[in-house]
DNA sequence: TTCATTGCAAATAATTTGCAATCGG
DNA sequence: CCGATTGCAAATTATTTGCAATGAA
């Protein structure tokens, strides 16, 4: 019950942080935090413009570069030309992305323990491998 | 000495594929296949250009694309909004990127080993685990 | 000759930025 | 009140595309 950060607990955090609080920060904050997945600017744009046509583009941007910054979403570029957002505390997995058929699958951030644990131990090295894409070839296209 | 594809022979491998033979695919491919690692679109046309002034970027770019699709290079998009290029048949490595302090280290290509195995046994999945970033904290950073 | 390929210029598409108006603290 | 934040419109940047001219086979 303690894991996820809610919306209460971002904004109170933010406005530690010395940001503002303004109903559009919220209510971006409250989309991208709700999203179980990663989020584009667009699909946050699309979602806030229900309860607030007003919203603009520049707003979702710079809000989300914002909550990049103060660790609330990460930020992945997969390619394909639109950046995805991602609340952190979320349970992680990672798509493995058919180059033959162009299929999704989903696994667990598990795959990642024994790429991690090497990584740490031969290079010092603290792996962030949260909502990864691999590249391949799925079952049916080899 | 078998190695990694020569440009003489990626030529006469496109030319049965049914595609011409024309001196800016020529020179495009043996820029990409100098590179002993990743290049960038620009990076080809600039290169492309000191013999060739009148090279155009959609040239670089459709031939890239040819490239691609008969095999020759991978692409890989690692955000920063440019596409990188990268010679299949060469040695990899990828790049452990500190988000602390920026540091970029290269790390050889059995870091994936176990993963690959994994995602093969379990999943029934090809990955093509090539060039890739791994984003994190470095030794100092932690 | 003939059609694939090129170069140019214009079109896309995502993201960023300048600036005057607005509103949270 | 005052400066941070917003919305708009214009700018930026990488890539793509239409089309007439060109050149490889």
């Amino acid at each position: 019950m303690a894991e996820a950060v809610t919306a209460d607990r971002a904004a109170r955090s933010l406005q530690q942080l010395g940001y503002r609080l303004t109903p559009q920060r919220i209510m971006i904050l409250e989309a991208v935090l709700e999203s179980d997945d990663h989020v584009t600017a667009e699909e946050l744009y699309e979602q806030v413009r229900v309860q607030y046509p007003h919203i603009s583009f520049s707003t979702v941007y710079r809000t989300m570069e914002l909550l990049r910054d103060s660790g609330f979403v990460t930020q992945t570029d997969l390619g394909g030309g639109r950046v995805q957002y991602h609340p952190v505390g979320k349970a992680t997995h990672h798509h493995l992305v058919c180059q033959g058929c162009g299929s999704v699958a989903e696994v667990g951030e598990e795959i990642f323990t024994g790429l991690q644990q090497e990584l740490r131990e031969r290079h010092n090295f603290d792996a962030t491998l949260t909502h990864f894409a691999i590249f391949g070839r799925c079952e049916r296209c080899r």
